[in-house]
DNA sequence: CATTGCTGTCGATACGCATCGACACCCCCG
DNA sequence: CGGGGGTGTCGATGCGTATCGACAGCAATG
């Protein structure tokens, strides 16, 4: 292993300038910066990084915690470690995971062992246990989600009331005479999950703004048969024909079913209805027909997430008063919108 | 932050009693283990990872380098870290991320910084430029995927081979006559993946040992319309009709498009012809319909990786002569496989 | 009783780096 | 020509843990 104090040596200084020429904290002659520059590269020099954090209590770590418990919906989770991953990295730091399924645990062990010098909490329920623990932390904890009591916690998300909102605008705009909104299954209703009761207070609010007919089914789950116990119970109830419908799909899993389960029934979405989905492009793309969609965006909420975090690191001040910073959706038109009358 | 020094003086003893507590490398009376035990549990005690990385020169983490770059095939990608994550928390380790865009200097910095004891390389490709540097790192490297030159380091993978032959096996065996391989688009090809060949050469072997008509046909992309020409290609050149077609797609992007193209003819998958897939299984459940597939086992390869990893860690004998482990795909049929006549 | 061999504990040290205080040196100004 | 204020470098120290050698106490042995 090759140390400092070998750099040192062979460029002809002590070991301490080696370590200001690395970090810049003290003024260095060119001459002597070129040297120790030239002895780290010939050497291929890497500081210890226990060795360094322990010297200067940072790790240079992100604690990344994801959701992975069984039940999970895991579809999107991959762009969110991407972005943060990389976001890291460009600020020169690692990332390490923890599991949800750690719990709270999980939290103090990272912060307490200074296994890292963050921690960005990922898919954060309504009633988050690991809240109140995050906010007692010694280290920064960042929320993707919005939990109901934020506990001074910053929190990045999607700002789902408004994306419900924008699915029923749109529909409304182009000329849609009702929407039903193809829920969530029970499961994740009785999970009670903030983001889902947001997206449906966005809908509903927009529906009632704009006087249109507003129906919300969940199905049992999200299978192809739950899809089409839902799609049943929304197209007997107001009968299938007569004016134009709106779909809102918000759950991404739901979506393929769905589709499927109405090309079945002989009603082709975009010319015989239009269906939204909530999810992310890319399996708004890959779905057949490709779905109008309003993107999650998890390379926009990491990215938010992940510059706090840094301005919080570098004790730059955070400039949003508020503690909760939400990213609007992106609606895209594909193939399952009706065209304009 | 509480230190093992702490502990030593609630508990009495000196602080290096704590540590062989803790460790248990050395033999301690109850007594004492008793006392020291409750002292930690008192004060909440985890030691310090950077100082006892420092001193012991295990850091206790496990590099785990997966392929975000732009274009990888990132379906399928999230199993393996979840997986890997559960394995190295079992054995008390942690994971950190690096990115394949980092190339081999990513392998480099993990190793060298004294970041981790060891590093799980994904999706290795046949001439990855990376083999040679993780050969001469200073920390094991377990490949998942399997280079050309696997150049001595440990290396696991799901059997394409045997998942070609028992694809096209499994079609002789249910009577059908012909074999479409539906392949890989031509960039994927062109990228000359290890994986793609084996698996072309198992379906090719076992047709041929079937005396089993057998095409291969490339679509352009993943696309829909990329389905559709490889279909096109496919289906005109031997006709539509005539005995019993069995359709291969190795590719999970794939499958959905051309089951859709398929039943847009007015061929139905498990009615007029069969398709099998290669592709997670929940992939498989999920696609309309259901598609017969062999699983990639990623939490199988995952799990041998782990175990070899964990065996080099301990010092422990590697039990297999060879340095390449295969797993063994598993066919699982729904509703895409013709009746049995 | 002297010796040997354990067992259980302690003190000291090393790990590699960051940082603080000291200080030698030089330049500029009085 | 003397003093003051930078500038650039160094030595020393500390971060918290693991581990080595030492050794006290005790039991078993000849």
């Amino acid at each position: 292993m090759v140390t400092s104090r070998d750099v040192a040596r062979l460029a002809g200084v002590s070991q301490s300038t080696v370590s200001y020429v690395m970090s810049g904290r003290r003024s260095i002659s060119p001459e002597t910066r070129r040297r120790v520059e030239e002895a780290i590269e010939t050497l291929g020099f890497q500081p210890n990084a226990g060795a360094r954090a322990l010297a200067s209590q940072r790790s240079q770590v992100i604690g990344l915690v994801v959701p992975f418990a069984p039940g999970a919906d895991m579809t999107g989770v991959l762009p969110f470690i991407e972005t943060i991953t990389k976001c890291a990295r460009e600020e020169d730091h690692n990332v390490i995971l923890a599991t949800e399924d750690e719990g709270a645990e999980g939290l103090t062990r990272l912060s307490d062992q200074s296994l890292c010098d963050a921690i960005v909490l990922m898919e954060v329920g309504s009633k988050d246990p690991r809240i109140p623990v995050a906010a007692g932390l010694s280290v920064p904890v960042i929320l993707i989600g919005v939990p109901d009591d934020p506990a001074g916690l910053y929190c990045v998300d999607l700002d789902y009331t408004l994306a419900g909102r924008m699915a029923v605008d749109e529909l409304a705009s182009s000329a849609h005479d009702r929407v039903v909104l193809l829920g969530y299954p029970r499961d994740v209703m009785a999970r009670d999950v903030n983001f889902v009761r947001r997206f449906l207070r966005g809908a509903e609010e927009s529906a009632a703004a704009h006087g249109i007919a507003y129906v919300e089914v969940s199905p049992p789950d999200t299978s192809r048969a739950g899809a089409e116990a839902a799609l049943d119970e929304a197209l007997t109830e107001q009968g299938p024909g007569g004016g134009r419908l709106g779909l809102v799909v918000p759950d991404p899993q739901l979506i393929q079913p769905t589709l499927q389960s109405l090309l079945d029934r002989g009603l082709v979405p975009g010319r015989d209805l239009s269906v939204i989905g909530l999810c992310t492009d890319r399996t708004a793309e890959t779905s057949t027909p490709p779905v109008t969609n309003l993107s999650l965006e998890p390379r926009d909420v990491s990215r938010r997430a992940m510059r706090i975090l840094f301005r919080l690191l570098n004790h730059e001040s955070v400039p949003t008063a508020s503690t909760v910073e939400l990213v609007t959706p992106r609606l895209t038109l594909r193939q399952t919108s009706l065209p304009a009358r």
